[in-house]
Formats: structure tokens, C-alpha cells, sequence
DNA sequence: AACTATTTATAAGA
DNA sequence: TTCTTATAAATAGTT
């Protein structure tokens, strides 16, 4: 749609690169802006040029936030499990750590030690694990 | 265009929105996909129709979770930091309540406890910190 | 799903 | 960059 047909392949001269990148991302970004009043659908796009600069579109009233929870919800993939895997992995093995610490003291002093701390322990153990399934059950 | 010009607003007929939905996706899909091609750009458009089909378009050699990465680089935003924010918050009082129980231990049996678990727990600190601060490096 | 009259996007030029 | 315009491409309404 211009002056000749173009065919579809990488742009080698980099300025007519640039000014082609900026007149069909305006396109494509009017069209989503369009697509989303029409039929009101969500739309969340994001590009980067070739120089790395970066445009976002998204509808309103969703945030990207939302967009991406929402995106993981309907594939069923996880994008940030990464991110807690190591924390989940320390975290279990500060739990050990804290039971061995804990026989240990029952083992040498006997019954007498005031379990006012290995209460406020088990509390936060269940908070601590609720929170987890909470984690869990949003890759559902 | 089309046979007649339209207004962009709110298309009512249900079945019109579907049809419409349908075409313009598929226009604003391939025209990521030749934006892509042209100006060797980085894409990802996800959208969602008002009934709640899922259809998305991303540039060939990245994945979702590399463009998300690329995403919260570029911006500076953290998308994932209210998912591990009360995972943190409870290791933080593991940890303090970590401290009171070696604190007891110390006190209630002087010097003679065997201080392995005492190491331990302090290497598995220092292991947890790190981790947290490599998550934290990535929002900048 | 196809068809086509029109509108819209845009390639090339200024 | 921004505007112009001839032409290619998308699509609204129709079949």
C-alpha cells in the first residue's frame, strides 16, 4: 500500500529501516486502539525497533500487571516461577535448619524450655505455607 | 474501509463484533508479523475478545518470558515483586525468630553447644540474602 | 467463507 | 522530520 509493492523481507538501508518501523508501528497501534473500542477486546502490545527502543500499547483499564496475570492464567504457564524458585528452595532449608535447631534444644534441656518461641515458629510456618499454596494455585 | 465508512465505537451486534474481531486480529496479526520481517523489530501482541478468546502473535526467536524480562529491563518495572513481596516478609521474621532461638540456646546452655547448626544456618543466610539481592538487581 | 466497493495505510517523493 | 499522493492493502457490508 504505497507508491510501489514492497516485498516482505528485512530492510537493509537502516534510515529507510527506521522510517518504515515508525509509520507501521503508528499503524498498528491506531488499529489496536481501534480493535479495542470495536470489539471491546484487550489488547496488550509491545515492541522493541531494531535500535532497541521501546512502545507499548495496552487497553484501557487493565494494567500491564493484570494483562500478564491474566495472559498466565489462560495459558497455564508460569512466567515467574524463576524469580522464587531459589528463595522457595532456601526457604525450605532455613525450615530444616530451624527443626534440627529445635530437637536440639528439646534433646539437651528436656522439657523445660518455654515453647512461647517454637509456638510463634509453628504460626508463621502456617502463615508461611498458606502463602505458598497461594503461589502455587495461581498457576492454575 | 470497506464498503462504508464506520464509526469507532462499541459495535452492539454481538455477532458483527465476533466477525469484526475476527477480521481486524487477523489484519493487526500479520501486520506485526511483516513489522517484524521489515524493520527486524522485537513483537509481542496478546489480545483478548470480549468473550474471552486468547490469541497471540510474538517475534520468532523469543520467548514470552525473554520478552517480559526485556519488558521490566527496559521499564524499570518489577511485575513480579507482589508475588514474592510476602514470601520476603516471612523469611525476614523466620529469620528473626531464627536469631531469638540460637539467642536462647546461647543463653541457656553457655558455650558448650556444638555451634555446626549455628554455621549452617549462618552460610544458608548469607546464601539467602544473595539471592534476594540478585532478584532485587533485577528491576533495575 | 467469499466477494467487491470503498476506505485506509503507506512507499516513494518532495 | 513532516507532508503529499499514487497505489497497495484492509475491510464493511453483502452474498
Amino acid at each position: 500500500m504505497g507508491r510501489g509493492k514492497i516485498e516482505i523481507k528485512r530492510i537493509e538501508n537502516a534510515t529507510n529501516r527506521q522510517v518504515t518501523y515508525s509509520k507501521r508501528r503508528n499503524g498498528i497501534f491506531k488499529k489496536s486502539q481501534e480493535l479495542t473500542v470495536l470489539c471491546d477486546a484487550k489488547v496488550s502490545l509491545i515492541m522493541f525497533s531494531s535500535t532497541g527502543k521501546f512502545h507499548e500499547f495496552i487497553s484501557p483499564n487493565i494494567s500491564t500487571k493484570a494483562f500478564f496475570d491474566l495472559y498466565q492464567k489462560t495459558t497455564g504457564t508460569d512466567l515467574w516461577i524463576s524469580h522464587y524458585e531459589k528463595m522457595q528452595e532456601n526457604y525450605r532449608r532455613l525450615k530444616e535448619i530451624n527443626k534440627k535447631l529445635r530437637r536440639e534444644i528439646r534433646q539437651r534441656m528436656g522439657g523445660d524450655l518455654d515453647d512461647l518461641n517454637i509456638k510463634e515458629l509453628q504460626a508463621l510456618e502456617a502463615k508461611m505455607d498458606s502463602s505458598l499454596v497461594a503461589i502455587r494455585d495461581r498457576k492454575v
